[in-house]
DNA sequence: CCTGTGACGTCCC
DNA sequence: TGGGACGCCACAG
C-alpha cells in the first residue's frame, strides 16, 4: 500500500499526481447539493489556481456513466453550454428538470435562486 | 518546446 | 439587453 519512493525532490513532476487540479474540480462539482446550480467560473473561484475554461475541460473529459453531477455545472448566464461534440446539452437539460431546476421562458436558470453556493 | 483549441468570463459599446 | 473582442489556462499533438 504505502510505497515511499525514495525518488521524491529528483523529479520535477510527479508520475502519480495524487492531487490532480481535475480531482480538485470534480470534487468541487460533487459538493453541489441536489436540486442547485453552479458556473464554471464560480467553481473555478473555489478550486483556485484555475480559470472557468479549466472547469470547462474538466467536464468534458468526464467519462461516461460518472458520479460527476456535471449536469449542475452552466455558465454565468445560466444557460446550458453548447459543447463542441454533438448532444449531451439536452441530456443535461432533461437531468436539470428532473431534479426539480425550472427554467424560463428563455431557456435560462435563474441563478439567484437556484445557483450554489447561496448568495 | 511551441502551437492550437475549448461544456468560460469580463469588459465595452 | 444584446452582441463582439479580448483574456485565461491546462491539455493534446
Amino acid at each position: 500500500m504505502a510505497r515511499i519512493t525514495s525518488s521524491v525532490a529528483k523529479s520535477p513532476k510527479p508520475d502519480q499526481p495524487v492531487d490532480s487540479l481535475y480531482a480538485r474540480i470534480y470534487a468541487t462539482v460533487r459538493s453541489i447539493p441536489r436540486g442547485r446550480v453552479s458556473t464554471y467560473g464560480r467553481i473555478a473561484r473555489i478550486v483556485g489556481g484555475c480559470g472557468a475554461r479549466q472547469v470547462g475541460y474538466a467536464m468534458a473529459a468526464l467519462p461516461d456513466g460518472t458520479r460527476v453531477p456535471w449536469q449542475r455545472v452552466i455558465n454565468h448566464k445560466g444557460e446550458i453550454s453548447n459543447r463542441k461534440h454533438g448532444s449531451g446539452a439536452g441530456s443535461q437539460r432533461l437531468r436539470l428538470l428532473a431534479e426539480g431546476i425550472h427554467f424560463n421562458f428563455k431557456g435560462r436558470i435563474d441563478l439567484q435562486r437556484f445557483g450554489w453556493p447561496r448568495h
